[in-house]
DNA sequence: GATATTTGATATGATGCATAACAATTATCA
DNA sequence: TGATAATTGTTATGCATCATATCAAATATC
């Protein structure tokens, strides 16, 4: 680098076309975001947008959307299952279901095995490459992003939060 | 309905293809979730699917998505806004923006104004039956959505899950 | 006046999500 | 046993959401 600091490259610095706001002048105010303030499903869904951006930064390098982790997590904690069961655990429908386990499947992390039992089923393990992603997975997420959470919001506070959206799905 | 209460329509009603479990057979167990339960992310994304599922059959009778609701009490709010500033305060990207006003305008619910002071902007202004529409609308969600979400969880939980929901939003 | 930026708009592609339909397989029932 | 129905994985398809590049008109900057 031969530019200094606070040197700026007039080819990659725009400068403002705005208006210069006078100094007296009113600055032009803040949206009022009225009554969206008070909606819980507004603040539901800008905060779920959020954690998965947090979520695919924490475990970019692994190439882990937050679908297929849980996936793999489901796989890991249900070995012998099939697609179906998987699927609608997560709900997930089928269809798209099919997709998903074909791009797990072509970079190795788990694999699909006719059942001897029922020939029309697939039964879902994971393979060691999956497994060893996961557990990297695992271990990103619990000390970078549920760490930043847990710095957010407070230990107790994280839970009670944890518990109603829990709830929320469940019940509601 | 000249059909018993318990009667069966056999055109309507499939038979079990599933082999009925034994009696003393280990029953299918049910698939668990291991750390799933634990990711913050899940349990928000499952109940920001619940909220929106609820919150569309509340206001079905008036065909509004969330994300229309939303615009609506914005332009409430915020009357001689653009268009640039209402999609920006709505995290919604300027081109999509676009088929969204002209769904909301073709119902006659907003109408875009040529600024006279910026002939390149649009002023969005709610018109008498977007205003009507959106009073009924506010009142459905209070009275029906916001009223079961209190009754889940209680009041106070309710404003703390909300302030928390917020945070995420905010800060994180 | 020359150049750059902003605004609304169009085109386009990726992704998520939902339904219908199909072949292979298995279960049910007469 | 044979006919019928259901299940499983799959394909095709459509819709909505979301993101980027690009454009013309209008405005701002130099």
């Amino acid at each position: 680098m031969t530019v200094s600091k606070t040197a700026i490259d007039p080819a990659r610095a725009p400068r403002p076309a705005r208006k210069e706001r006078a100094e007296g002048a009113p600055e032009a105010a803040e949206l009022q975001m009225g009554e969206l303030s008070e909606l819980l499903g507004y603040s539901l869904k800008r905060a779920q947008l959020k954690v998965f951006e947090d979520f695919l930064r924490t475990v970019s390098t692994l190439q882990l959307t937050p679908a297929q982790f849980s996936v793999l997590l489901l796989l890991d904690k249900n070995p012998g299952r099939n697609q179906t069961e998987i699927a609608n655990t997560l709900g997930i429908l089928r269809p798209n279901f099919v997709a998903m386990l074909d791009g797990l499947e072509s970079r190795d992390l788990c694999a699909r095995i006719r059942s001897t039992n029922d020939r029309r089923s697939h039964i879902l393990v994971l393979t060691e490459k999956g497994r060893a992603v996961l557990a990297r997975a695992k271990k990103l997420v619990a000390s970078k992003h549920e760490a930043r959470l847990n710095e957010l919001l407070g230990p107790v506070n994280r839970a009670a939060l944890l518990a109603m959206l829990a709830t929320i799905a469940r019940e509601f």
